[in-house]
DNA sequence: AAGTGGTCTAGACCACGGG
DNA sequence: CCGTGGTCTAGACCACTTC
């Protein structure tokens, strides 16, 4: 056997939702029906659907079927926007711009803890891990989408007997705070990678097999040190950062 | 019963891997072994092991076993690093520079076709779907690891009779010839997104199930009009992107 | 040869969604 | 109620890796 049944029923199928026979929200032939057309056991079939949707191709409902999946608009998370000439604007919030958002843009209320600095979040802030940081966490959804998770980091020696310590928004924002405390953020580095989500992930998203997402580490700096970290976690399937450089046409933005 | 056995061993087994029990690199129990320890059926196990390795936790090898994903060391693409004060740099190739690659960075000849534009192409380039367009694809390695994918796209008015027709690559970047053709770039916009990869990049890159990859879109503009769109796709298991803003100490780079 | 995961079958019962 | 997918079992044979 050149190549295993499940992968020739897979492949038949990713052809037909390539071409366009089976459209975005179709439903795919019910695991019988596809049973009879490959004379194959159910097991196996359902052994090519699993794949298809690891690959994000197919979602599946008990009760429903299987269906292609439907790409959504995305939403586009605005993470800088330099012009270079004649002068740069700087964000006055670690809250990203929506650029496109058909609803309400809402965040939640601040939750802050302390805790003991992970390994990654002790790197990016040059302390030791362990060392205990203010943590700020915050979720938005657009209407009812849940599209982002965030966590601000601090060191302790910034944020001790601060307003960052307490719970809730900062009256005039964390970068003019930390301005009027002594650190001027002067710039900042995002460094951004994907992953699978983690099972709290996947839960506050709603998400389905298959989709990943994205995670942005910024790194916000005085000339001197780096001053916070704030983390963001956006659904792959719903979210686009943008990113965007030199003078570029305002009717351009955010296509 | 309150969940699936294969979720309960999942679990077991995702705990073990989180708390450090079962550390990166090192072998699961067998699945014959599992079947025993927790009293399933070895397609009960092997669902469960499916799992963990569709949310990239763990890797399976024929005729080896099931091992916990060792994470590697990411490479870094710096996509922009801009300087408000007093001036911008902008890159003169479309190539992102590598932060921090422990070997040589290969990239393949360019690659040239001519072909209509897909819908997000035209979308992008403000032309018609369907409209001839120039692309150029090339592929990257550091070292012997597979991490890059481009594909740049010319409106055919702009490259039509130019040297950006030409297989290889173009003497002084193309940056630099599209200017003297009269196309001065002036910005660019990069849209940033996630999903998981297709047959093509899967092999490539050479992923294993569970693992995302990143796409950019990077839209070139003059004053007037997008003038090039770039698509490039990193494995999203080995490549981090990086866009620095404002006057970071060069000491941060990259960290 | 022995041990590992990969593929496949046949059948059973459960859970969900919609008439 | 019926049709859909979700879970689980028991067993068979194949393919790969190591010794």
């Amino acid at each position: 056997m050149a190549q295993a049944k499940y992968q020739q029923i897979a492949d038949r199928l990713r052809e037909q939702i390539d071409s366009g026979q089976l459209a975005p929200g179709q439903r795919l032939p019910s695991e019988p029906d596809l049973v009879r057309q490959f004379d194959a056991s159910r097991n196996t079939v359902r052994l090519a659907i699993a794949l298809l949707t690891n690959q994000g191709l197919v979602v599946t409902r008990q009760g429903l079927g299987s269906f292609v999946t439907e790409p959504a608009q995305p939403f586009t998370a605005v993470m800088s926007r330099v012009h270079v000439q004649p002068a740069g604007r700087q964000a006055a919030s670690t809250l990203p711009e929506v650029g496109n958002a058909p609803a309400e843009v809402r965040t939640s209320r601040q939750v802050v803890e302390k805790s003991p600095a992970s390994a990654s979040v002790a790197d990016k802030l040059e302390i030791a891990p362990g060392d205990l940081v203010v943590v700020r966490r915050r979720r938005g959804t657009i209407g009812s989408v849940p599209w982002m998770m965030m966590a601000s980091y601090y060191p302790m020696d910034i944020a001790a007997g601060t307003e960052l310590e307490l719970a809730g928004d900062i009256a005039h924002g964390s970068v003019r705070l930390l301005a009027e405390l002594g650190y001027p953020q002067v710039g900042f580095a995002d460094e951004i990678g994907a992953r699978m989500p983690n099972g709290q992930e996947f839960a506050f998203f709603g998400l389905s097999t298959g989709t990943p997402v994205i995670v942005v580490n910024r790194t916000a700096y005085t000339p001197d040190r780096p001053i916070r970290l704030t983390r963001y976690v956006y659904r792959g399937d719903r979210v686009r950062l943008s990113h965007e450089v030199g003078s570029i046409p305002a009717r351009f933005h955010n296509g």
